[in-house]
DNA sequence: CAAAAAGTAGACCGATTGGTCAGCTTTTTT
DNA sequence: AAAAAAGCTGACCAATCGGTCTACTTTTTG
């Protein structure tokens, strides 16, 4: 990166206009995929000129490819720093309530992610690939670790890496869903007891005692 | 509908032309949603003009009505007519493999689902939302039963069923992603062996007894 | 065999797509 | 204050979009 494009790119003007335009974009990309999605619409969102965006962003890719690189700088987790030597229960309590909580906070950041991978990947280059690919290679060697360490009944660690994410994101991806079932949107203590009830799922069908925190009271 | 119309739609040749225009319009939708698909690729696809399309249907909102309509056919399950008095360690494990098995026979489909629901359902219309609404009323009403009877521990059943669909449906939406990490696509085998870990996570979590046909014998 | 119906498909329509460019204003630097 | 850089945006481009129409061929019906 040369010296005059990060000068540009550190401008305040620069700095909230492309926060401006990325935030429009999150949501244009999650409702209607790379694809469906329109520079167009994007600015009506943002109250630019479509001109403007493009000034911004030299490509609807370039657009994209940065807000899925925005997303995944928010993606860091606990569960990262996981050891062998740490409670396989905690561990992953903690994994599951972290993703429910992202679900909640930021469900259009999970979408965008979700219709990518359905619609097969095609726009994330192969460093994010490669760089995710090591991260579950890490993960699944902890969860490997605490089976031969006996803390854990044997499961296959990849299959329960990929129940974690399909239940924990499901409410944000589906969320439409859950609203038209319900009647109205998930609230705070819905999602408190939703995460409750994912983590005595899963943690209880590991074999693992579910943490205080966790246990649901049911009147 | 009128008899002309009907007839119209009964002869072969018409048959025919439908259902290619429609399994390709399936993969077209799974991979860029309905905003993101065009016509003019579906018709290369099918090997037919563009205007031959619109021949059969006379709009792209059709032809993704008619796809999304031949889908839900197809998803009958045995736990339909699932009552309180059957087993829910059975039911559920039966209804959990059945969801496996469509992510693996038929992936296309669960994709178009997910990416509607994903970018907010608009293109469904009601009664379908309200069908299945009432899918949804009656099974959570069998759940509710077993928990009474004490065939069940409790459990909030509405979490319970997003918590079967995304963990099932998982394989077939995101089934990019796991081929990617495991460099090849999964084999009938392996599809077994994670639709037993789904069930073993399932009905253990749920405090039930994993019938034998999903004990996982783990080498 | 003739009439009617069904099927085929190129040409075309206005609207929208992603993207460029030139000319302007504003801000920053020297 | 002058020069340079950054920011802004209307006008414009070729390509593609969903969809229509017309002229033609094939198949079915009476």
């Amino acid at each position: 990166m040369s010296i005059k494009e990060k000068a540009k790119t550190d401008s305040s003007i620069s700095l909230n206009r492309r926060s401006l335009i990325m935030s429009a974009a999150l949501k244009a990309f999650a409702q209607d995929g790379f694809k469906g999605a329109s520079i167009q619409k994007i600015a009506d969102a943002a109250k630019l000129p479509k001109a403007n965006v493009l000034y911004y962003f030299k490509s609807k890719k370039a657009l994209y490819s940065h807000v899925v690189t925005s997303i995944l700088a928010t993606w860091n987790s606990s569960f990262d720093n996981v050891t062998v030597d740490d409670c396989p229960a905690q561990s992953l309590a903690n994994y599951i309530a972290e993703k429910m909580e992202i679900s909640r906070v930021n469900p259009y950041s999970s979408k965008v992610f979700a219709i990518e991978i359905i619609n097969g990947a095609n726009n994330l280059n192969d460093s994010f690939k490669q760089q995710h690919k090591e991260w579950v290679d890490g993960r699944i060697a902890v969860i490997e670790g605490w089976i031969q360490m006996q803390k854990l009944a044997y499961i296959n660690p990849e299959y329960l890496l990929y129940h974690i994410w399909s239940s924990t994101q499901h409410y944000a991806d589906f969320s439409s869903q859950i609203t038209q079932l319900r009647g109205k949107s998930m609230s705070k203590q819905e999602y408190a007891e939703a995460t409750s009830t994912v983590v005595n799922i899963i943690l209880k069908g590991c074999g693992l005692s579910v943490p205080a925190a966790f246990v649901n009271h049911h009147v």
